[in-house]
DNA sequence: AATGAAACATGCTCGGA
DNA sequence: TCCGAGCATGTTTCATT
């Protein structure tokens, strides 16, 4: 098993400082009945574990001047480039996403850029500079869900569970 | 202009509380020069203003059992049922994106699946009952770049220029 | 729109169970 | 792993500039 294993309390930590990251400790203490102390100590073994890797506060893209978000699907014209290609994207501030992926690219990415003209810019000035043998954009118009994962839907260790298998 | 004017300042505190959601504001405070009193009135008006959109524990996907995310281009029977579609796709806890987007698409979604089998439970059973025409599949191999937004790079309102523009 | 002070609440640590 | 208590620290409000 890849994943570590939670239980119901863990879950419920998880969901309420996914959902707001300010929210404070004691008060995530007494919707799960127990002390601050517990809170913290979880906290501390879930970031531990790597489970939980910081926080931060969202920023409406649009309010701050970013009215573009694009994905764009890469080739490469030298594919065992990869690693020197990701880490020039890694440059690119208005790149905020990059994955490796199956199908028809070699890579996937997420931009966010001030408007379509910036898009372009950034296509033709800093992405085809990295050797691309194609590229294909898709533009978001619009953005009607953006969401977290879903943590109610993860399973979990039970007390009875570990009772009936003597873990 | 469509986005909010932002000053040295408020660009100053995005960026801290934007990498790290539980800063103490006094400590934002002190980075800024400021007393904690201005910090909070700045990120209330930054709150208000819906540039500051709440804020999230980051919980490794992995970590947790998401060991499968996709893209998916999904192209509709109906391009009418747009709206209900979002709907639907809104009850599917996995989707955690939605796009509205240009190009072969009518619709552009991010997945997050337990691993590939469940991934293609969940097209199959709840995604292609939505009146599909076509869809595409792209699997994340590895998120190599997973960042936020560039705030170094909005433009400012300065001083000097708030005073030659008599604003 | 910023400040400092005051009142209040929370974060963190430690000893003990 | 958890609890409770103690102290350091942070949050919030308000009168003032």
């Amino acid at each position: 098993m890849a994943y570590q294993r939670l239980d119901k309390l863990d879950k419920q930590i998880l969901r309420l400082i996914a959902a707001d990251a300010r929210i404070p400790f004691l008060e995530v203490a007494r919707a799960c009945n127990v002390s601050g102390a517990a809170i913290h100590q979880r906290i501390q073994k879930l970031t531990n574990l790597g489970i939980l890797k910081g926080s931060h506060f969202v920023i409406d893209p649009e309010k701050i001047g970013y009215e573009t978000c694009a994905y764009i699907g890469l080739n490469l014209k030298n594919p065992e480039k990869f690693d020197s290609v990701v880490e020039e994207l890694r440059k690119i501030p208005e790149v905020v996403e990059c994955h490796y992926t199956t199908g028809d690219f070699d890579l996937f990415i997420k931009i966010y850029a001030f408007n379509n003209h910036h898009l372009l810019n950034i296509i033709h000035d800093k992405l085809q500079p990295l050797g691309l043998s194609r590229s294909e954009t898709i533009i978001s118009f619009n953005t009607s869900i953006d969401r977290q994962l879903p943590i109610v839907d993860i399973p979990v260790i039970d007390q009875d569970d570990m009772m009936d298998r003597n873990i």
